[in-house]
DNA sequence: GCTTGACCTCAAGTTGGCTTGAATTCGCAG
DNA sequence: CTGCGAATTCAAGCCAACTTGAGGTCAAGC
């Protein structure tokens, strides 16, 4: 249960075969090896393809997922820029409470117009507060 | 302070003009009215567009933003399918805490290789209960 | 009353992230 | 061996979400 080919992978981590090639051009993953043409991938490769999904949630683009997951097995990005990206993250997460915070409230607020409701008012006084539409990462 | 043409609203929200008239191609925001050719938007534009940029943030496309903000003013879905939205949300936010303490992970940790590290291993564990890669929303 | 600059429309172009298809190549069960 | 189903490559296609450009309109300051 060591080595997997192409169709496994996609099997196992639902990533379709056509994704993993695709992956493998941009630098996201690597087959351990191949046997005649195909393929032959090592089991680390679907704990790379959960954290390439997580970081895609996260909004990150596929260069950026390289960088920090890097080429090889480690990440190419210094500690500090992980730390960036991590903090990013932590806005983010707070942006989608609030967000998860609304949708709740306008599912239950009885209010003719949301505009009047103080709760609703305060939810939307935090989100400009976050709001720092912020740049993208610094691509250098 | 009340009416805002297409520029201001651009400025105050960092939404450029072009993304700006593509959004109510989508429905997704509309002018309060027109003075000649020229938008005039009323403040609450500048809520719903908040509203808007952290619904992409949580991976939802233009569509389905439009479901959730309603075409008008008030949302477009069932009450349990806004709870649903939210559920989704939450599963979204744990797997980027999960993301974040994975990146601070490998920033700090010094193992060789974190496949042998147990608290990085534990992260994985967990990131592959949560893995769901899920079926998007349904659409009807 | 003219100029000017911000706005308008509409069609076409761009980018990222994949998918599809045609034409092969191969490993392995029978 | 033979055959077949799963893989391969490579180019082209597709969709969402915007951006760009050409050509036109208009309200406001001088």
């Amino acid at each position: 249960m060591k080595i997997l080919d192409i169709g496994e992978v996609a099997a196992q981590s639902g990533v379709p075969p056509s994704t993993l090639r695709y992956y493998e051009e941009q630098g996201l993953i690597a087959p351990i090896g191949r046997k005649g043409l195909r393929r032959q991938y090592g089991p680390q490769t679907l704990l790379r393809l959960t954290l390439i999904s997580m970081g895609k949630a996260a909004g990150f683009s596929l260069p950026e997922i390289v960088r920090m997951l890097g080429a090889d097995g480690r990440p190419d990005l210094p500690r500090d820029e992980l730390h960036a990206r991590a903090d990013d993250l932590g806005r983010q997460i707070r942006r989608l409470q609030l967000l998860q915070d609304t949708l709740r409230h306008v599912a239950d607020c009885p209010a003719p117009s949301h505009l009047d409701c103080p709760s609703f008012q305060k939810l939307m006084r935090q989100a400009e507060r976050t709001a720092a539409r912020g740049g993208k990462h610094a691509t250098r």
